[in-house]
RNA sequence: GUGGCUGUAGCUCAGUUGGCUAGAGCAUCAGAUUGUGGCUAUGAGGGUCGGGGGUUCAAGUCCCCUCAGCCACCCCA
């Protein structure tokens, strides 16, 4: 009798397996998501997790298509598995805006899949929390999109927390004035990197991968020196984009953008124009936003986005100016975690009915019926096994409550409820539809 | 994709210039008069020392390859 060749469980580089203690906090962050974003009337879309190669290929970079996941699949047809939901969306978009009509407002939260070499918080396989606005120019949309990133973190729980903006036409002003338009890309990208490596590290690359003089760089980087409130920072951008009509546009917009999100009562401290950021992505047009927590910049931003123009160019003639941003989920669960904001729980539910008395199954089964019909999450404990082992299971995952009845309890129609945390318990009526159980509970949320 | 660092139990690690059946703490499970968890002692399970090859009388320890993780670049969430 030899042994059976076992099979060593293992996950692919890159992808993870989530057990219930990241689960929770995951799950709880995503439904908040959700709820902000159907709070701004955002409605949810999914698409397949696989589209034909063509669709996705050409759309970023190099870089990008080299990370695309790509196969030939059963049928021999060429597929590739979506890298990011924006791309995804422009295809939707291009397929189905005679039906949805404009503007369009949409989230999706699904799993996108990039090949490329993970690191911390960087992974093959990770979950994007998407919202945008399509079919409108309106700088409504660009200031929901600001009030959204807001809400959203405010309702995770965060006070601590800047959001940046910025304006691809202000930046393309100033290149105009320099004229460099032509490499606005590279120059960019460079320029994203400042918080990074610093000025002098920047102005570095910038002469040496942009071509640019000393003079050139120098007055790029005066961008990064602006300070202050947003009035003084938009009137000194004002020289620096001379001569640009479409710097003047861009500066009139971000204040445009600015007024909108102060009117909305949003605590203008909370919003920082840093005309700096660039992001690194080519697609961007008009607003650009990223968000950082105070207590953890170095994490970089936990939600960013910005206005693109012509959205879906590649499929269609329609001409489809949108605005969006993305939580990045996982970047900000493990900040979260660093932060001590999250509760280390296994369980779901809020209380524990111990199987204590063996006769009594249908009576336990009974009560978390009803505790359940409350709203309460209730789990029965499946052997009638000693309480102490009982209790010590409940204290491991995190339940709240244990609820003790065995017949002692039962003959005088009490039952314990007993506070995990502080050890002490109280003694309920099982009587009136548990009535007495269900308050002392949900009070105490 | 490039470069650097790392890899011993589920987790954190020890293991002397290569030398007998590879250890500890935490965690897990079991039991300590079968009605009360977190603390305390007790016991048990769990490792082909990431995997493969080589050098050697002898490899966790040295060499090569490979896989994985971390860091930097690149790019990005």
């Amino acid at each position: 009798m030899s042994q059976p060749q076992r099979i060593q469980p293992r996950t692919l580089k890159g992808f993870r397996d989530y057990l219930p203690e990241s689960m929770i906090p995951r799950e709880a962050l995503i439904d908040t998501a959700k709820r902000i974003y159907r709070s701004y009337g955002f409605s949810p879309i999914d698409t397949p997790a696989l589209e034909y190669l063509e669709i996705l290929t050409g759309k970023g970079s190099e870089e990008t298509d080299r990370q695309l996941y790509r196969f030939e699949d059963n049928g021999g047809r060429q597929v590739g598995m979506r890298f990011d939901l924006t791309v995804p969306l422009a295809r939707f978009a291009a397929q189905h805006i005679g039906q949805l009509g404009v503007p369009f407002k949409r989230y999706h939260i699904a799993t996108v899949w990039r090949g490329e070499a993970p690191q911390r918080g960087r992974f093959r396989e990770f979950m994007q929390c998407d919202f945008d606005t399509i079919g409108t120019r309106s700088a409504t949309a660009d200031i929901e999109t600001a009030l959204v990133i807001h809400d959203l973190m405010q309702a995770i729980g965060f006070s601590r927390f800047a959001i940046r903006l910025n304006h691809r036409m202000v930046l393309n002003g100033v290149l105009e004035r320099l004229d460099l338009l032509d490499r606005s890309t590279q120059i960019l990208r460079t320029l994203d990197k400042l918080g990074k490596i610093g000025p002098a590290k920047v102005a570095d690359e910038m002469m040496a991968a942009a071509g640019m003089t000393g003079d050139q760089a120098s007055e790029v980087l005066k961008l990064a020196d602006l300070h202050g409130s947003h009035d003084t920072i938009l009137s000194a951008l004002e020289p620096l984009v001379a001569g640009s009509q479409i710097g003047q546009e861009g500066i009139a917009r971000l204040s445009e953008i600015v007024a909108g999100i102060r009117a909305a009562g949003v605590d203008s401290s909370r919003v920082i124009l840093d005309v700096s950021i660039a992001r690194g992505l080519d697609y961007y047009t008009g607003a650009i936003y990223e968000t950082f927590l105070d207590d953890l910049p170095k994490i970089g931003s936990v939600c960013s986005g910005g206005r693109y123009d012509n959205l879906a160019g590649m499929y269609t003639n329609q001409d489809l100016p949108g605005i969006g941003a993305s939580l990045g989920l996982d970047r900000l669960l493990s900040g979260m975690e660093e932060l001590g904001m999250i509760q280390p729980v296994r369980t779901p539910a809020d209380v524990l009915i111990a199987y204590f008395d063996r006769q009594r199954l249908h009576e336990y089964l009974a009560l978390a019926a009803k505790l359940r019909a409350a709203g309460i999450g209730v789990e029965v404990y499946p052997d009638a096994k000693k309480l102490a082992a009982q209790l010590k299971y409940a204290d491991q995952r995190g339940f709240r409550f244990a609820l003790i009845a065995g017949s002692r309890e039962f003959e005088s129609g009490m039952c314990q409820l007993k506070d995990m945390q502080t050890g002490t318990s109280i003694d309920c009526s099982l009587d009136d539809d548990a009535r007495a159980i269900i308050t002392a509970i949900c009070g105490d949320r």
